[in-house]
DNA sequence: AGCACGCCGACT
DNA sequence: GTCGGCGTGCTC
């Protein structure tokens, strides 16, 4: 017999193992297992299939060296949903492997011990010497002796009480922590005497390191009536489509929604995913879940230590797990056996995609091919949309929802754009400080009221544009800003990789003014310190976050108002609620929006509604400062006005016009190799070989803004496919054409990998 | 990914 | 004359 085993390194081909005859009849798909590979190394791998195929002549089967679940810990749906992702992200199973089991079910390779150990407590019980008849008559003998000892005595008294000796009734445990927890100092010493003498033993038992909650579970408020027809619309629309949209502007109250659906899904018997795109939110929301549904909640991220998601993992095998599971992407991957409902929250988040390492997935993409596994629903959320799920819900595939009232009628922050351009033509600018910014700032203060201002940058990032007007350089076709290369002298659009020349003068006010700026939250921070003194000012954005605790610091003053104005990045915009934030300042809404790709417009957008949303309370509308040099860019008008369809449809007719998703899939495939000629010959290779199986549709090769990434250079190349374009096709086009090229060695000392769906 | 095998520079 | 650099190839 034997065995195809998975194994967690980035392989493509398949390893077939032989089974010996005693392992045979508990081994089935999904087992783990341990396997030799290569000439020292053992992994833990997964059996894929069983067969009777002997292998092809000149390999040597290795054997299985030993099963380590009685039961397997994958179940076969998960690798389906394995063999999924590999195949629609081109990459190794083996990738998606590792992402998706715990690393404590892993082995060691060389001491082949398994990583996790359960977590034991010690506990305390008779010897045998006071088993059988006369127990009692050894026990009151011993205690006896023990007249001259009044520390053991009281200690052995304390144990028999504790375990109830004399009652009659069934004995109970006694842990070493609890005999000693009301005897103060000696316990130790008398514990250790009585088992030196033999009258006392010590034991482990093995206990779970997930919590209990502490919360009783308490009921769901229930809905308002705009609420209660969304849920109603909600339910209505999964008769016939499996993913709803439920679009919900900041404050509607979308998370009430979710719960009631939650708790008619676990009334129903099921599971629920609820997803969420960071862990820094999880906890605000662990907090809300819990009150309702208690300890039917589990959470799962990478935060916690690999034991505890080997616990949580099994326990969603045991036959009582979690109903309800609260996670960030790689919650995807916990086994589920009755799922019913995936909820994506903050749909259009890209950290839902994984950049790197491999395997770069698309979590609720994922998470809704996983909800079909189950022909469970699925309900993503957000205020803000990405394009493709708001096409999606447009064009009929999913259901759409929508939620324009903010709960209890708080009305939308009123959006104040201020055109920076001509301030500081007027020189009415502070630095990077608008009049109305300071005064708006200084007044909530004044009130005992906070601020918020957002810049979404914290380093420097050079970018060309005429100080006079603000004009920036353009790509004629792909309608992306364009980036200075001061190496090359030119101007680069990092997304076919077209070069132009930087012109001498600006082309639309032909002054010669053109500059490279660069402006960070840590400028923003001094600014401000110089123009209010007396403010307390907070910043928070990824260099003041490092430290473990950095993040829940910094909320927490701003929340106790030990804070007033807190500057950040896009940090800031998400998820907080705070009832005294009564200003919000956009510094730069510049930078945002000539960021050098096609998606910026959108994410501009979904960043300054979702920043703005934090604005408001409930007795006074909020006041949102929008300082822009482009003030009559649609875009800006979208956001003051909340006009998402319009930003929408705009997005809709450029994504149409340039060819990008919604009305494509885009594949990027990035080659790496330490010398750069070589590297540069097999890209340009590729490309044509591509060019002959794709025509148009091939893009590049360009050197991407990071062109060496330690001691690799980099290229990119680009297939845009429109939607007819048969991607199961495409993909075992692109697999074969790479294994074609490096069996004939065109590929050597070059690396590759593919970005499907790329952010 | 990791480990072995193999061919070129600074050391006893 | 060796020890060790990392480039290249292979792992059932």
């Amino acid at each position: 017999m034997f065995a195809d085993v998975l194994v967690p390194l980035p392989l493509f081909g398949r390893f077939t193992y032989r089974l010996p005859d005693e392992l045979a009849p508990c081994t089935v798909v999904g087992s783990r297992v341990i396997v030799p590979f290569g000439q020292k190394r053992h992994y833990t791998g997964i059996v894929t299939r069983l067969h009777h195929d002997a292998p092809a002549a000149g390999i040597t089967v290795k054997d299985i060296l030993s099963l380590l679940d009685p039961q397997p810990i994958i179940l076969e749906g998960q690798l389906r949903l394995w063999q999924w992702i590999a195949d629609y992200y081109l990459c190794a199973e083996g990738d998606v492997m590792k992402a998706a089991l715990p690393g404590g079910f892993n082995i060691e390779s060389s001491t082949l011990e398994q990583h996790y150990r359960p977590r034991t407590e010690q506990y305390v019980r008779l010897t045998s010497s006071f088993s059988g008849s006369g127990h009692k008559e050894a026990l009151s003998k011993a205690l006896e002796g023990m007249r001259r000892a009044p520390r053991q005595e009281a200690l052995m008294l304390r144990f028999l009480e504790l375990s109830g000796y004399d009652a009659g009734s069934t004995p109970h445990e006694v842990s070493r922590h609890e005999l000693r927890s009301r005897d103060d100092t000696s316990g130790a010493t008398a514990l250790g005497t009585l088992v030196k003498k033999g009258f006392l033993e010590l034991y482990d038992v093995e206990i779970s390191r997930l919590k209990p909650s502490s919360l009783t579970p308490g009921m769901l408020a229930p809905l308002t009536p705009v609420q209660q027809t969304a849920f109603a619309q909600i339910k209505d629309l999964w008769q016939h489509h499996d993913v709803c949209l439920l679009h919900g502007v900041t404050s509607s109250g979308k998370t009430e929604i979710y719960m009631h659906l939650i708790q008619e899904a676990i009334a129903r018997g099921e599971q629920v995913l609820y997803m969420l795109p960071e862990i820094a939110l999880t906890s605000q929301m662990q907090q809300r879940l819990r009150r309702v549904f208690g300890n039917r909640l589990g959470v799962y991220h990478s935060k916690f230590s690999d034991a505890e998601r080997v616990e949580i993992w099994r326990k969603q095998l045991s036959s009582e797990p979690y109903d309800v599971i609260l996670g960030v992407r790689s919650s995807v991957f916990l086994p589920y056996r009755r799922l019913g409902l995936v909820i994506i929250d903050e749909e259009h988040e890209n950290s839902y995609k994984q950049q790197e390492p491999a395997p770069r997935y698309h979590a609720r993409n994922v998470a809704i091919v996983l909800a079909s596994q189950f022909g469970a629903k699925a309900l993503l959320g957000s205020a803000t949309p990405s394009v493709e799920s708001y096409y999606n819900a447009t064009s009929g595939k999913y259901g759409l929802v929508t939620l324009s009232e903010r709960y209890q009628s708080v009305q939308m922050p009123q959006i104040e754009v201020v055109d920076v351009k001509e301030l500081r033509r007027k020189r009415r600018m502070e630095g990077n400080f608008s009049p109305q910014l300071i005064a708006a700032i200084r007044e909530a203060l004044s009130r005992g009221e906070q601020a918020i201002l957002f810049q979404n940058r914290r380093g420097y990032a050079p970018v060309v544009e005429c100080a006079t007007c603000g004009w920036v350089p353009r790509c004629q076709r792909c309608d992306v800003s364009l980036t200075y290369h001061r190496r090359l002298g030119q101007l680069v659009c990092h997304y076919c990789g077209n070069v132009y020349r930087l012109p001498a003068s600006c082309p639309q006010c032909e002054e010669s003014n053109l500059r490279h700026i660069g402006l960070g939250t840590e400028r923003i921070e001094e600014e401000l310190h110089a123009l209010i003194p007396e403010a307390r000012i907070d910043r928070m954005d990824l260099d003041t976050t490092r430290a473990k605790t950095a993040y829940d610091r910094i909320l927490d003053n701003f929340a106790s108002r030990h804070t007033d104005i807190l500057i950040g990045t896009q940090m800031v915009s998400k998820g907080l609620d705070f009832a005294h934030v009564s200003v919000v300042g956009i510094i730069d809404a510049d930078t945002m929006l000539n960021f050098p790709d096609f998606r910026s417009y959108e994410r501009a957008y979904q960043l300054m509604a979702q920043v703005s949303g934090r604005a408001g309370r409930r007795d006074r509308q909020g006041l949102v400062i929008l300082q822009t040099r482009s003030t009559d860019i649609p875009v800006v008008s979208q956001v003051r006005h909340y006009d998402f369809p319009g930003l929408f449809a705009d997005q809709l007719t450029e994504r149409q016009a340039f060819g990008y998703p919604p009305f494509t899939r885009l594949i990027y495939l990035y080659l790496r190799g330490r010398d750069e000629r070589r590297l540069s010959e097999a890209a340009i290779a590729v490309k044509q070989h591509l060019d002959t199986l794709f025509g148009s549709r091939v893009l590049g090769p360009e050197a991407p803004p990071v062109a060496r990434v330690q001691g690799l250079y980099i290229r990119k190349i680009m297939l845009k496919l429109e939607l007819g374009y048969h991607p199961r096709t495409a993909r075992q086009q692109l697999q074969q054409l790479l294994s074609e090229m490096s069996a004939q060695g065109q590929l050597t000392g070059i690396v590759t990998h593919f970005d499907v769906d790329p952010m």
